[in-house]
DNA sequence: GGAACAAATGTAAGCGCTTACATTTTTTTA
DNA sequence: TAAAAAAATGTAAGCGCTTACATTTGTTCC
């Protein structure tokens, strides 16, 4: 017991709505007229209710809000990082469209781990959110059980398929690995490799697996000597596996990576290790993030609207929330950017 | 009106405290008690309780628990983008350390804009946050008194200023700027031109560019003729603005930038331009983020250990929410990152 | 001018929880 | 074994708002 830290303790009390209303000579209900539907309260009252508001420098309180009117104007997101850029900036745009119609939104990340996601979204249920917005399609059943039983209506992003019924928006990530690697396979590369991320709990991990399999079995392939390594979407995690994959017999002359980290990752080590891109190894990547132009050399990859999916996920979920419909998928199209990480074999 | 889209109906209501405790035969105090103080209730009722939540599938709601206890276990924080690099990791570890003790973080991002900020520091406040994290000092004042009514513990982050008696966690960037400018100076540069963020809203920013006057003047330069660019943080702006201030007269030998997404830009443009860095010219950044290290030429840069203030920022607001007590502001230490992007001026 | 209606405001019952205090049950102590 | 103390549980009063319904005030129309 040394001194006492400065005490933090307030020099007044917070204002309620009922100091709000003594002070405007009203009831308490005007008063949230005037906050909520202000055209139901003429003029007259409606100023000296907003003057004594600011008088006071109140400020309703959000939670006995929620308990009484039932919705919070909020949506919830769970995204698995905030630190890769096609999150970011697909959440960023996904938050100013919501904000545009009066939305909030509450953002919580699961690091890709299924059982910290579930508790996210458990969450964000208790914490009121009108709608929630979820990547991918990799879940536990029970979960979409709850949320029908709360009716949260809940849309997936970041991925698309065809045969699910769940609203969703995004693309398929099969698909357009698929031609990605179909495209690859046509520039004559035989021996091929891929770096993924876990394919466990990650359905557009898996499925971009899929797409490269899928176009080396076209290719009359044996998909079964395809070295695959799976790791974390890091960039020295892409170093790590690259190196590994080049170490393989025989060794690939191109490297599938699951996403533009990994790519990256691969690019730096095969750069460590004195190879030439694309001249001794080919290397590709996923989401088309703004590093990827601008590496040396500029990495081939698949673009994707992250924006676009965003800004549009937003309008699709106010809908269902307030129209309480549920909206068709959409499926936004991907398209392949063709750069210098990307040549024909060595002959 | 063609065809009704389907229903989002509930199939059934969802479960409150009381039907928890009807189903175990104890009163809701109890059932509350076993949620948030276990060891306050005997084994035998405690598994009969915690049965019946599990067979309803209870969730607490967050609302009426805030509204009834008056703290919500919940952190706010305010950051200017979460698309920059540095606040996604700096903010990634906050929150894994919030979690550590139990907190829920709440994100909010204002787009560098000052009146949004505000008010989403006003709409944290409203939803019960416990405490907030706010980036940098600039700042309507009124506002840090509208925290002080209502007892709510902020902790700025990102600056660290000597004089200000507001609790933070961060670094000078002043003497950090000013450090690298005097670095740049001993190698011969008498042309330098800065390319900065908006110094208006943005006291880093404005810290930043003081810094490199600082070191400008010590070093007699007629610091009114430097070239300054302001523009926003994006690559984009810091293609333009380099492209702009390499037209000054005379063209500078170096050209420091306020963060690395600027001095990535900047290199782009250099080499779009057909110059060669640092033999034309030298670019400096600031942050040290991943790519920094993988530009080519690797970027000088200042390293800020982005992740050690999320994490330590997580600590000290808890114990300011907890003990209620205003902690001694901590500064951390930057340090210089020498790579390809300086050199000494072409002579 | 007053009936008929519309608009503005007030009254008060919750929303689902926590917690001070009261009561009951169990354990300790002499 | 009974009184005292401690532990477990129950009772009920809010927390600060919204909103259905009741009441008052204002407007319209013949």
């Amino acid at each position: 017991m040394t001194k006492e830290p400065p005490s933090l303790t307030p020099d007044t009390t917070v204002p309620t709505l009922a100091d709000v209303a003594r002070r405007a000579g009203v009831s308490t209900a005007t008063v949230s007229r005037c906050l909520n539907s202000p055209d139901q309260v003429i003029e007259r009252t409606r100023t000296r209710v907003m003057q004594a508001v600011k008088d006071l420098g109140y400020a309703p309180n959000f939670s006995a809000r929620a308990l009484a009117a039932k919705h919070t104007n909020t949506i919830g997101a769970v995204i698995p990082t905030m630190e890769n850029a096609i999150f970011a900036r697909g959440i960023q745009a996904f938050q100013e469209e919501l904000g545009r119609h009066g939305y909030t939104l509450l953002v919580a990340s699961s690091s890709y781990q299924e059982a910290l996601e579930e508790e996210q979204i458990r969450t964000l249920a208790a914490r009121g959110a009108d709608g929630l917005l979820l990547i991918g399609y990799h879940r536990n059943a029970k979960l979409h059980e709850f949320l029908r039983q709360r009716s949260i209506p809940t849309l997936i992003a970041w991925a698309f398929e065809k045969e699910s019924d769940l609203p969703a928006i995004g693309f398929s990530n099969k698909h357009a690995m698929a031609d990605l690697a179909r495209l690859v396979l046509e520039k004559g590369h035989r021996k091929i490799g891929m770096i993924s991320a876990d394919t466990g709990a990650n359905d557009r991990a898996r499925d971009r697996l899929a797409g490269v399999m899928l176009a080396a079995r076209e290719a009359g392939l044996d998909v079964d000597r395809i070295p695959v390594i799976e790791t974390t979407y890091e960039i020295e995690s892409g170093v790590q596996a690259f190196r590994q994959i080049m170490a393989w017999t025989p060794r690939p002359t191109v490297v599938f990576c699951g996403n533009d980290v990994l790519a990256i990752g691969a690019l730096k080590a095969a750069k460590e290790m004195g190879l030439s891109v694309p001249e001794d190894v080919s290397i590709t990547g996923f989401d088309d993030i703004e590093i990827a132009s601008l590496a040396e050399p500029a990495l081939t990859t698949i673009h994707v609207p992250h924006r676009e999916m965003g800004r549009r996920a937003a309008g699709m979920l106010i809908d269902m929330v307030t129209k309480n419909a549920s909206p068709n998928s959409v499926e936004l199209q991907t398209d392949i950017r063709l750069r210098r990480t990307l040549g024909p074999p060595k002959t």
